[in-house]
DNA sequence: TGTACATCAGTGAACGCGCGTTCACTGATGTAC
DNA sequence: TGTACATCAGTGAACGCGCGTTCACTGATGTAC
């Protein structure tokens, strides 16, 4: 193989926190170092070139797919044309639709990294990061007649609550329901 | 050591079982058997002279944890002689309680569990046992103003947030905030 | 611009360790007479 | 009721395997002249 130029090796380190992202919503921060490095297409023993530690790689990954989330909603707002309740509403459908369910590797983070988060160590850069992810959406969430962050308790509720329950009728049944109380309300 | 009595191998085994359901609770299925076991007061050699296998014991200790819920639920609307919006009340409160998010062993399993759940075998039996749990809370939590299931979404994700969030204030903020939202609409 | 050589991204094998599971063994328990 | 012996719950060491991490090596890349 020999060395790999700059640019390449920039653009791998990128696929590698990009890859891990996904895996690791999809899976959980459980995903081995070698599993994610080759979902990026290398060997794993590079790994220790790009990044000081596994937990650096959740730390970056994390930050990663926040980034995409904030990315996802102000792209939603400006497609109302900056009309908040119409951008929300829009979210909320597709944050409580069945593809958002069957794809945690593409969804929210606050979502499918909620346990993991729980247990990583309380002063890491992971758990400041999410706490700040929560913050924003709860605050873009919100409403004149609701706060944001009993929303986003709902709508995250039901999405991991039908996560659990796939393959049961329940599990839409569950979908439907937090977008029927989410649309009266607002 | 010797040979233990039956009665004594019987309570062993319920230890187990008992204990297993705290520490899945708290730590997740990932904890390893030795642990379970040493956590039990016994080695982990004889594991499987009482259960078939690592996914047998998750099954039954989920459905421990399940029963035990259940129990707390019906003595909760015994407490309150039969009112059942005041002891749905009581229950909110003890849910979205500091103590709650603090004791994840003792605590709910539909939050404790529900990312661990989502990626257990389709057709196991603690994914049944879940969803079938999921349905009860559902039911027992139902008003005549609104269903069950979304409150119970409301409550499960202000908790796995609360819990992520732990050392920031807004951990404080969420419990608050679904509590005044399934106060005032009930 | 062309040549000589130091750098270092990526490879693949290895490390100690903990996992779920197995097994030979122990000796008090439970049973047959 | 007392004795002889088969049973089997629990022990502790071992199994193959995958984990996070390390390291000697390769050879194209980047740099100094």
């Amino acid at each position: 193989m020999g060395r790999a130029s700059q640019a390449q090796a920039e653009e791998n380190r990128r696929r590698v926190v990009e890859t891990s992202s996904r895996l690791f919503r999809e899976q959980g921060t459980h995903v081995s170092v070698a599993d994610l490095m080759k979902a990026s297409g290398l060997t794993h023993g590079g790994f220790y070139k790009q990044f000081a530690s596994k937990e650096a790689l959740i730390d970056e990954a994390t930050a990663h797919a926040f980034d995409q989330l904030t990315r996802l909603r102000n792209d939603g707002l400006e497609q109302h044309a900056g009309q908040r309740e119409t951008a929300q509403q829009a979210l909320i459908d597709t944050y409580l639709s069945i593809e958002h369910r069957d794809s945690a590797a593409d969804g929210c983070p606050v979502a499918a990294l909620v346990t993991d988060i729980a247990r990583e160590p309380r002063d890491g850069e992971a758990r400041r990061v999410y706490t700040e992810g929560v913050d924003d959406f709860a605050e873009w969430l919100a409403t004149e007649d609701q706060d944001g962050i009993t929303r986003l308790c709902t709508m995250l509720g039901a999405l991991v609550l039908a996560r659990a329950t796939k393959g049961s009728p329940l599990s839409e049944g569950i979908l439907t329901a937090a977008r029927a109380a989410l649309t009266a309300t607002s």
